[in-house]
DNA sequence: AATGAATGAGATTTCATTCAT
DNA sequence: AATGAATGAAATCTCATTCAT
């Protein structure tokens, strides 16, 4: 009987966690963190002032359980070139993945605040930077290193060409969404766009690219 | 005597507005948006609240204007390749003299602060956003579309290569500024990033690069 | 069995309420009145607030319990002189006895917050007030009473006298204390200061002191 | 005009910070530190909660400025014997001035708040201490060192007889007061009180006193 | 008998903006 | 034209106490 009370008791309280997180970050991608109101939270999350605070001692650590939340769910794995398959194929799937672990994950918003309030939570930032940035950032670097030992790709300092390839994707679908509400990203159904970048890359590292050793860019 | 009345009056007004602009200016990028206090930017200015409110009707029109000003100083001209000098160097000159206007204009803080404010100043985001990126964004497109016409780069459609372009140089000296207050764009003194990013862009897109048509990223 | 059940209970009862008493007496004494929650008195006693609610219906009554648990604690018995032994040391016993008896109690810093609550307990601090001030000075009084019956000490009107000697005390004693927190009472391990108070008194006093009845305090 | 302007203006912020340190003591006296609000007081003083603000930065200060107001208020010279007067009178006239100053300074009450929250602000409860204990104190003490070279008393410890001589004043007028709301002193019209006090204490010291040598306390 | 999550009411404090001078 | 004191509305957070389990 006790067990059950518990798990009933225990099961209600989740419960309203889960609807005050909830109706937090709704407030929050909104309005933003300074406007956001607890009192607005509480009351969406049909709870009072007073047990909101008892889950979360302050509308930053509020704040920062949601972006931890959020930029939990953000997961990349680069994917391993399958053995006799385009390596470009690879480097599709993985671009379209991490895209879509991103944007599916609610950071992007999220981020957008976080941006806002680093002066006042400097840690918060650097802490969402890393999570979100440098994960993507690691993963993207491990694979490359891999592919090189493997010898798909020339050796080279994949610390910098990793940033490449993530930069023309952040460009191509994230950057905009910073400055606006409510952005869409842009679809990308047929892949064109991400083959392109890959295409751009590989063009470079690839193994099988031509030399450029004699080549100069100068103007015939 | 009255015109020189007007002149000194006309001079001193000028004056002050500069004052509340420089003192403002100051405020947004070490308070952010919301926490700078119009009162405290009136003490900074030397000036009174109320004659404040005279040359800015709200804080939003002052910040508004602010950001203005700073996007205004951002200028971009993509140079023109000279000719017999190599290729790759107006490149590396154009990212670099981008770059160094970017960094100069103080848009960079200023945009964090606007990223944070998009849901309640929409308009104003919209508006940074077409300033810079789209400017930056435009004047490289026509300087590609220029060098295609001119027989230096392979045609092909300017509208991604460029975003592929700017976005590699903001991955790698404009993104982590986002995220981190007082932050330092990373040098780059001896130009090796950038020109490593040109060379990745110009081995895909240089006339003289090799041709590609028959190769495949397969595995041999 | 039943009965052994009952007793258990009534043990484990007995003990809980001790240990809210306790745990709500630190708090009290660390917080004041109004800075100590009855959440945390409850988490420092193990025992839900609930039932704490059942010990004492209110934060009020729990505090009152304490003071009075205190102000019962301090005891105070002016020893009967003795017999041919010098008058004076009865007094620096009584004296010592006395203080030592109310420093012991707890009731001097507790007397602090009482005094701060006056507008909001008037009962209490009147209370509190008979039960310390007025039982001290009671027992003084019969003493002195007493020992004019008894002849030691020249008729006069203990109300007042009587006052006099606890008032030295209090001041050289417990005053300090009451403006500082952690305040420890000057130690008179010599019994210097109490015997000089003592002097004082019963050079006036004592049967035993000179007549002063023609003697003029004007300056010669 | 503008002399007069900002004379005028002047005259009206000096009123409200007047009308607020009167409403704000009538406040505290009234409802102790804690309870009381500083909305009421705004309100009572027909001020916003801003302007309030404006004028004392926080609770605290504003409560510390009312004590420290009332704590300078207390004077207290002891007069110097006139020649050919009897000290006594000295001595009466110096206890009625001190204790009438103390009485009307209003620090009598605000005391009671003050010792009520010694452990949320130890300083000011130290200051307090020092301006009103010590001053009497030091007062007290000098004017029996210069009675001494004077040779209208005993030479002894001046240091501890001065807290003797207070302490018995205090605790016929004042230390009652500490425990209930509305006290008022007991009056000493005739001066009877004052006089025995005194009398204890001349008793003792004066150099007209009986020399007690040889005088055993012992009973007979 | 015991729990502890939930509450409602209120506390202090801040800020963009206005208006009498 | 300029001042700066005054404002009203709101924001975050706390606490003694209750009630469903």
């Amino acid at each position: 009987m006790e067990a059950a009370t518990d798990t009933y008791r225990t099961t209600v309280v989740k419960a309203k966690r889960q609807a005050i997180l909830k109706a937090a970050r709704a407030q929050f991608l909104k309005c933003g963190y300074t406007h956001a109101g607890m009192t607005d939270i509480a009351c969406d999350a049909d709870v009072s002032t007073a047990t909101l605070y008892k889950h979360f001692r302050s509308k930053e650590i509020l704040f920062a359980e949601i972006v931890e939340q959020a930029s939990d769910h953000f997961k990349f794995d680069f994917p391993q070139p399958v053995d006799g398959a385009p390596l470009e194929d690879s480097f599709c799937v993985a671009a379209k993945t991490g895209l879509k672990s991103f944007l599916a994950s609610d950071v992007q918003p999220l981020m957008r605040i976080v941006i806002g309030e680093v002066p006042f939570a400097p840690e918060l930032a650097r802490e969402t930077f890393k999570r979100v940035t440098h994960h993507w950032y690691n993963a993207t670097i491990g694979a490359l290193d891999d592919m090189i030992a493997q010898g798909y790709l020339k050796p080279h300092d994949t610390s910098i060409s990793a940033r490449f390839l993530i930069g023309m994707i952040k460009e191509i679908f994230i950057w905009d969404g910073l400055f606006h509400a409510n952005h869409v990203a842009p679809t990308d159904d047929d892949g064109r766009k991400i083959r392109t970048l890959v295409e751009l890359f590989l063009h470079r590292y690839s193994v099988n690219s031509p030399d450029t050793k004699n080549v100069v860019w100068l103007r015939s």
